[in-house]
RNA sequence: GGUCCCAUAGCUCAGCUGGAUAGAGCAACAGAUUUCUAAUCUGUAGGUCAUAGGUUCGAAUCCUAUUGGGAUCACCA
């Protein structure tokens, strides 16, 4: 559309006498209740053109109208400039730039961008909020990627701390040598089950405590689960043979189990981090920033800097005896991050509550003089609570994402068998079906609205499959290709007719927006924007669908067209929701 | 208390850097299948964009205050 641009500001100087910039038209897409495609915005220019808004856009208008042979026509409403482009405009759009294969395709622009996300703990397994997590980070990954970015996606698995020692300490107690294999259970759920044991061995202790006159914040420090558990991290930290072989022992189950977790959500990663390796680091970051005199010390040597320049707090570093905090562990890992691969930018997929410690984080690094801490962003989402509040691992109240998946698939299976459209299916076929649509239902739906928005999950009204949703996209898709393939359709080159209805035209100019979506949701993180420009794009298709006759075409030429118009249609949804990690099937 | 985020139809959400009469989906109601997949399509109904000011030719969008919800301000991670 810069053409529009341009010529619109060869308009205003050849008509007023003024000199604008790209950046002062505001071009925007016609309301659907309007003529025209492309409208200009004509209010701004009254200030010079001395003219009511509409003398404005009349004046312009017929400009552009003789100036360029793309533009068909225009028309005038209050101060907006409506402006048809050709059929032929359009059509050559769909033959040059739609149709052939490197559509929406970008070159690599040279810039690398590290999206760290997942970021599990290995005492429990996954739960709804990972979910959105993994989803959210994989797609702007993808998303990134097919802006032309060098995407590194990177793993920071919390393996070591006193969670940890919770489990193992309960599995060694009341465990009786339990295992994946002896109990059946899935790696990460069997941990996750001493994990919920220890708290509920550690209430009764507390209770117990208070029964007998302590405070509640003594009963919690005084209780004897709690101390050996402590004693256990200390051990681990100490290198206790025993201690490490648990450790090893018990985390290769939840690894085990975390690998199944991914592979059903189909999210991967190139490069993983431990902090049982990274907690360490950062302690040169200390002595730097005290060099530096970023940071303090206080008089029981524990470090510090200030911002309450910048409107926060003062803020720990380093403890007294030495050992590191979570900043301190981060620190040292954005640096040892950014040694490993040098990127332009990276990405950090938390949850919201730790806004103020990535704040924090970049702040102290852009103080230390770290030229790269810039490219720092932290993609925050909210959290996804429950009808009956919030999650809590320890209590149990959690949407597990195993049990999660495999209720979308049960769901989708019910749908599809009520439906009674893939019969001929074999049973491995059915299977790959379900969970391509339950899954695709699951994903839409977290993806679709904008990660700052907390999230309400409702376990009894299962996600919808009709309307706006991941299923009715696949649908659309799955249309598509059974019509191309009842047809023998293959790609015959030129498009040979010369015009376009309406709804044909609607979906070129919603096809031809493809490219510019990928770099609008990469420049926003926002997964979001794309959903949504496929769920228009959708509904486009099917109006189109059901207005026109496409294997009933009037003639031949018309047909082909009509089958071209539906392949790339389908090629951009599968593109698209490829982009959120969503797979469309061939049938459903 | 300080700081940050959120508030749009009964419900779930769009609304890009300020632009037209604020849009979808679900739910409700009324229709469409001798024709390419009805997980679809068409229509009806549903709004004081939390409230009050301000900036502007123009505000759901920007600014200020207020209200409501959430988060955070640990020598936890």
């Amino acid at each position: 559309m810069d053409f529009i641009i341009e010529a619109a500001l060869k308009a205003i100087k050849h008509l007023y006498q003024t000199e604008l910039t790209a950046a002062d038209i505001s071009l925007q897409e016609t309301r659907k209740e309007f003529e025209g495609q492309v409208t200009i915005v004509t209010f701004p220019f009254t200030r010079f053109s001395k003219k009511s808004p509409e003398q404005t856009g009349n004046d312009i208008g017929i400009y552009l109208q003789n100036e360029l042979k793309e533009v068909s026509g225009f028309n005038v409403i209050k101060g907006f400039l409506n402006i048809s482009l050709t059929d032929a405009y359009w059509l050559n759009k769909l033959d040059t730039e739609i149709l052939p294969n490197d559509f929406a395709l970008f070159k690599p622009n040279g810039k690398k961008v590290m999206v760290e996300y997942s970021s599990p703990n290995t005492n429990k397994p996954l739960h709804l909020g990972h979910v959105r997590n993994n989803l959210l980070g994989f797609s702007v990954a993808e998303i990134l990627a097919a802006a032309g970015y060098e995407v590194i996606k990177t793993n920071l698995v919390n393996d070591r701390g006193i969670h940890i020692c919770k489990s193992m300490l309960a599995w060694q107690k009341f465990g009786n040598d339990e295992t994946p294999e002896t109990s059946g259970l899935k790696g990460d759920h069997l941990v996750g089950k001493y994990y919920v044991l220890f708290d509920r061995e550690y209430k009764k202790q507390i209770d117990e405590l208070k029964q007998i006159g302590q405070t509640e914040d003594e009963a919690k420090k005084n209780a004897p689960l709690i101390k050996e558990a402590q004693e256990m991290l200390q051990q681990w930290e100490a290198g206790n043979k025993d201690v490490i072989s648990l450790w090893q022992t018990m985390n290769s189950w939840v690894y085990a189990g975390f690998a199944d977790t991914y592979k059903n959500l189909g999210v991967g990663f190139d490069k993983f981090y431990y902090e049982s390796n990274t907690y360490i680091l950062g302690k040169d970051i200390i002595d730097e920033g005290l060099e530096k005199g970023v940071f303090f010390k206080k008089p029981d040597n524990s470090v510090w800097i200030d911002l309450t320049d910048e409107g926060l707090d003062e803020k720990l570093v380093l403890r007294s005896d030495g050992t590191s905090v979570y900043m301190t562990q981060d620190l040292g890992t954005a640096q040892l991050k950014y040694n490993d691969f040098h990127m332009d930018s990276s990405i950090y997929v938390v949850g919201n509550e730790q806004d103020y410690h990535f704040k924090v984080l970049f702040l102290i690094l852009q103080k230390l003089g770290k030229t790269w801490a810039k490219g720092l962003f932290h993609l925050s989402y909210g959290m996804v609570d429950l009808p009956s509040g919030k999650m809590k691992s320890r209590e149990g109240t959690v949407v597990d994402a195993d049990d999660l998946m495999a209720e979308m698939e049960q769901t989708a299976k019910l749908q599809t068998e009520a439906m009674g459209k893939v019969e001929d299916f074999g049973a491995d076929e059915k299977q790959q079906l379900y969970h391509i649509i339950g899954m695709g239902a699951l994903k839409y739906f977290l993806l679709k609205v904008d990660p700052k928005k907390r999230l309400l999950f409702d376990p009894n009204e299962s996600v919808d499959f009709q309307g706006h949703t991941g299923p009715f996209i696949q649908y659309t898709h799955a249309r598509i290709r059974s019509v191309l393939n009842k047809a023998g359709y293959s790609n015959t080159g030129k498009v040979g007719i010369e015009t376009l209805s309406g709804i044909e035209r609607d979906l070129i100019v919603s096809l031809s927006q493809f490219p510019d979506i990928i770099q609008v949701a990469a420049a926003g993180f926002s997964p979001a924007i794309i959903a949504n420009y496929l769920f228009e794009l959708a509904k486009a298709y099917n109006k189109f669908y059901h207005e026109k006759s496409i294997l009933q075409a009037e003639d031949e030429v018309l047909k082909q067209f009509r089958l071209q118009l539906s392949d790339a249609s389908g090629k951009v949804i599968k593109k698209g929701m490829g982009l959120l990690g969503i797979e469309v099937p061939e049938r459903m």
